[in-house]
RNA sequence: GGAGACGUGCCAGAGCGGCCGAAUGGACUUCACUGCUAAUGAAGGGUCCGGUGAAAGCUGGACCGGGGGUUCAAAUCCCCCCGUCUCCGCCA
């Protein structure tokens, strides 16, 4: 039986799997994942203890021999080299297997999903529920015509080059050009601005990045088909700088005391869009290449879902200055992934395709991504002593893409098939208020 | 890409294969002294994982960039990797 301060201090992972196995039983029954590997964990924990315990006792007893052989001299001290030769082969030994149990038990908690948090519906990707629906889908019957697609209008006023784009890097590759670049950066820059005031760091990221950095992250290089991996050097192309950011405090103890910490990163990201072909290939909705502001947080488990609803209300800030109608979707259980304990996506409305699409995302990965990591918090007592760490909770929101063009020319084109610039973006196109047909 | 130097605690910086978790400064904490600050003197400290205790504490193990190896024994010797710096080349 484990002692009490080992119970207490099991990483988290075990701790609560020994506490709380039908929890993330649950849990991972919503996630169609395999039931025993709770087991299986907490029985490997209990190996690894066991192995661990012997190597050290053997330890200690060959470092006590160790002062007596250093001691001795002449005689003495070759009759306890000899004696003490076995002893130092089972020391290598028992520390093998404890390598080996500490291995076993990590590899089964990678496998390990996230633990859903309370209140995540249920089901597969068709079951998300859907939190609110803001604004209303724009009546283009009543406004006298029917709406163009955000690739007819990107040509009629000169922003989206796809042809070119696929003769100089193949399909799903695109040139934005004149008011398209420049919307590109507008609306880069207003969300950036919007993370500043609420008290982001920005960060312009690596886009490549080494293979545990994407592991720690939650993506699997060996299997992931999205990543993009440059063989020669061993390196991955992010598909979003949360990648980055997390690996930025990697092997880090953070003081989360007081604030938590926020950056807002600025990166082209990746996707080899490998398992979507014959899937949105019009247009720039689904690429190969695009541009991101993301929102991430650094901070305590217990703040982690506040946080969550906070990134969510940027997102929505961020929305309504763009003028866009949309929805926001609580994901189901079976649709999270990995990483995420909940996940909420606001889906804009696109008129030509009479659907919402995905327009953010804000995931609350509590202490998945930072165990991976090893990103721990500094714990202090009420007297200030030290008190120790703990993992901390990571966090990650979209405040912009490439994306947004599609649903913001859509939604503000004109009959002639220019574009009106919502009023918070003008200021950032240098008053311009109309996209005009060239 | 070529040549070389280096990576030790919060920082600087020693370190003979065993008495090194590690000298010595500085910073820091506590105490003393001073009207306050400064200065001075004394003492104390690293991180992680365990055991035992109500707790203070006592106690075992790991950690000298990372990973292997040699050895009874590695900060110290050997190999690989990563990183930093200097010079040359190339380059936005």
């Amino acid at each position: 039986m484990l002692g009490r301060n080992a119970r207490l201090d099991l990483v988290i992972d075990v701790k609560h799997l020994i506490e709380n196995p039908d929890l993330y039983r649950a849990s991972q029954r919503a996630r169609d994942a395999d039931e025993s590997l709770v087991d299986r964990i907490v029985s490997a924990d209990v190996e690894r203890r066991a192995s661990i315990t012997s190597f050290e006792d053997l330890r200690a007893q060959q470092k006590a021999f160790g002062k007596k052989v250093a001691a001795a001299q002449g005689e003495e001290k070759q009759r306890l080299l000899a004696e003490v030769k076995d002893l130092a082969a089972s020391v290598k030994t028992t520390e093998a297997a404890a390598d080996e149990a500490k291995q076993r038990l990590e590899d089964l908690q990678r496998r390990f999903p996230n633990l859903i948090e309370d209140g995540v519906p249920a089901g597969g990707e068709d079951d998300f529920t859907t939190v609110k629906t803001v604004g209303t889908a724009r009546d283009f019957s009543a406004d006298g015509f029917t709406p163009r697609d955000h690739l007819e209008i990107g040509e009629l006023i000169g922003a989206i080059d796809m042809e070119r784009g696929a003769k100089v890097s193949g399909s799903r590759f695109y040139f934005l050009k004149g008011v398209g670049a420049r919307l590109e950066l507008a609306i880069m820059q207003m969300g950036l601005d919007l993370a500043l005031q609420n008290g982001f760091t920005p960060m312009m990221t690596p886009t490549l990045v080494r293979p545990e950095t994407m592991q720690g992250t939650g993506f699997d290089v060996e299997h992931d088909d999205e990543i993009y991996k440059l063989e020669r050097d061993d390196l991955y192309l992010v598909g979003t700088s949360e990648v980055a950011i997390a690996g930025y405090h990697a092997d880090e103890i953070l003081d989360l005391g007081e604030e938590p910490i926020r950056y807002a990163g600025w990166s082209t990201c990746y996707r080899r869009e490998a398992g979507s072909a014959g899937k949105d290939t019009r247009g720039i909705i689904r690429v190969h290449q695009f541009n991101k502001l993301e929102m991430f947080v650094f901070t305590t488990v217990e703040k982690a879902a506040e946080e969550h609803a906070r990134l969510l209300a940027w997102e929505e800030q961020m929305l309504a200055k763009v003028e866009l109608p949309y929805r926001v979707i609580d994901t189901a259980a079976g649709d999270l992934g990995m990483s995420a304990a909940r996940k909420f996506d606001c889906e804009a409305w696109v008129p030509t395709q009479e659907t919402y699409r995905e327009l953010t995302s804000t995931s609350n990965c509590t202490t998945f991504q930072a165990r991976r990591l090893n990103i721990r918090e500094r714990l202090v007592g009420q007297d200030g002593s030290k008190g120790g760490t703990r993992m901390a909770a990571t966090l990650n929101g979209t405040l912009a893409t490439t994306r947004w063009l599609v649903a913001i020319l859509e939604n503000h084109q004109n009959p002639d098939g220019s574009v009106t610039v919502p009023a918070a973006l003008q200021p950032y196109l240098g008053g311009l208020e109309v996209l005009p047909v060239l």
